[in-house]
DNA sequence: GACTGAAGTTGAATCGATTTACCTGGGAGA
DNA sequence: TCTCCCAGGTAAATCGATTCAACTTCAGTC
């Protein structure tokens, strides 16, 4: 079978209806944005032709014109992430209720190709940009990016920018997960995952340190152990913290994944999370309820990001000289098993 | 703090550039297209005032001069999804290598909805539309749409139409996870979850009764079960099947989160999947490996469904005349412990 | 010295909309 | 009757690129 021969339909302008509603392309134009300099009747005529026609509003060439786009890019990391997807998703219930656009590009955390989405997003002339910059940003380049088009970056802090954003509260979701175990009784306390590259990771090291000097507890490094964020990275963590002479009596992780992966690392030493040792992940993923034992974890709702980061864009668009906003969505702990039955007597 | 006073940059344009290099509009804009007539001397030239004042290339301007927008739009049902998620982060990372951009709308498997992202997206001038039809798109709508623009459907087949499409196989998968149930000897195998106005799940149940037929297994209506497609569904949907005068020994779910329900539901009646009830999902999702008992299912790859869709509709834009193509993902049954220790003697 | 042709450059039209400033015909008011 | 206004419309400029036909040099040829 080969492609059905009907020429695909050319292309009809408001010049063709203008003709066939014997009006000026002008008054086709004024007619169909509503503007009240033109006759009902008139109007009516138009539309009948834009009808007939099969008439197709050109944005592009409009927005030549009007220098609006009703696009917005949006550049992630990686939408295999289900955190990324629900922010996307997000994002794109509320701007498309706006009729605006969602541009999508992503990056793999990689600086290279993060420039190069930056700068087709700039030459598909977006309305603006919200950007989960990768750890390697220099601050200079996004500050110089909100020279181009507003600019809403997807991260809690960014140390000295003049920019709107919107992140998690890692800091007190890190705070939450701590003060909880502390008050367990646990005083060896693992962070596990990650890697120091990572800006998030570093707040919320900088959160889990705080937390234990706050309770006279004395860091140890070889607690602190990064890797790889995945099932893998936690299991090998684990298997490591394991074999210290003092292994840890509780661990924080980056992420449910690296959690789960604890979980195994745990199970093939014999031991059990919940049990043997208390565990508290991040994300609360769909899986965290379902393991066994259920995961205790740090949830927030990137739904939630998505949709504010969306907010914060038309509310830059339409008051330019708003002030800058910063928005902090809040974390909750989901207590469940994998920190319930474990309550150490206070030394 | 109040938005940077710094104002915005006043845009650059072709015109800015060519004065700069004191050259023609015409001449820059050949000279950074790399048209061989511009000497090189001249191309330096411009290249050097481009970097000078900043200047940003309208590919929106341009596109109207050049009716290009290289820019493919992707309507899909709902991102939250981790399978479309998947699928369209397949899309995405194949057009990016091709200087394309990936334009996102969701419709919620809404008609309406699905009707104005159609109209939008025609508006923004995309160069192809990749389309996940909702069950009750006509086909006339479908099919009047290739007037317009380039299509890929997602969907494997959509009867009597002219059109690019991409979609898993459903019926391959279907017949062998109904194949090895019946191998190992269940004759009252149950087919659990989604509705009945879903195409995907009425090319299933089709094959589903085709299996049971061609090995002359009676059909019996009560062991087809609707229900919506998450944990709950499965679940109630289980709890149904247990009360039925002869229970089902074997489900086929709709989907794998369905199958994790039916896990529960056998559960909460003192059952096991795998021991007592051998258990067929659909998807492979990750945690299908990670349950106790892990689930059996037949595993498509979504990213690959995004990637080929993507590919299809660059084949198509560069030859429009082409035969039509249509692709069908292969589907694989992983076998896990949830259909490994029950096998029944042959009666 | 006139002619040819190639190389390099440019003026102007074009894509499809918006928008401004101007035009027109017919009451209303004096 | 004359002016003025108003409602309703329109011509033309504009947005920022591309593209083609035409033009200018200038070296080479006879």
């Amino acid at each position: 079978m080969t492609k059905s021969d009907r020429p695909r339909r050319q292309k009809v302008t408001l010049q063709h209806v203008a003709d066939s509603a014997k009006v000026s392309k002008a008054t086709a134009s004024l007619a169909l944005n509503n503007n009240p300099r033109i006759s009902e009747s008139t109007r009516q005529r138009v539309l009948e032709a834009v009808e007939a026609l099969g008439y197709v509003y050109n944005q592009r060439a409009a927005s030549l014109r009007t220098q609006r786009s009703y696009t917005i890019g949006l550049i992630i990391k990686d939408l295999s992430n289900p955190f990324n997807a629900e922010l996307t998703s997000g994002a794109e219930s509320h701007l498309a209720e706006h009729d605006f656009s969602l541009v999508l590009a992503t990056t793999d955390d990689d600086l290279g190709k993060q420039t190069r989405m930056i700068q087709t997003m700039l030459e598909r002339d977006v309305d603006g940009l919200i950007l989960a910059p990768t750890a390697s940003t220099p601050t200079t380049a996004l500050q110089r990016l909100t020279d181009y088009c507003p600019l809403v970056l997807l991260t809690p802090y960014y140390t000295g920018l003049d920019v709107d954003c919107v992140g998690m509260d890692d800091e007190n979701g890190t705070a939450r997960a701590l003060e909880h175990l502390i008050r367990q009784g646990h005083r060896r306390i693992a962070f596990v995952g990650g890697f120091d590259t990572d800006l998030t990771r570093q707040r919320r090291v900088r959160s889990y340190r705080h937390s234990l000097q706050r309770h006279d507890i004395a860091l140890d490094p070889a607690l602190c152990v990064a890797g790889p964020v995945s099932r893998r990275g936690g299991y090998d963590a684990m298997r490591q913290l394991l074999n210290l002479p003092a292994p840890p009596t509780a661990a924080y992780c980056y992420s449910d994944v690296i959690a789960f992966g604890v979980m195994l690392g745990l199970r093939a030493a014999g031991l059990e999370a919940g049990k043997d040792l208390a565990l508290i992940g991040f994300d609360d993923v769909p899986e965290a309820a379902l393991w066994h034992p259920s995961l205790t974890t740090v949830s927030n709702d990137p739904r939630g990001l998505g949709l504010n980061a969306a907010q914060l864009m038309l509310r830059r668009i339409s008051t330019p000289d708003a002030p800058i906003n910063r928005v902090i969505m809040p974390s909750r702990l989901i207590l469940r098993e994998s920190t319930a039955a474990l309550v150490k007597e206070p030394r």
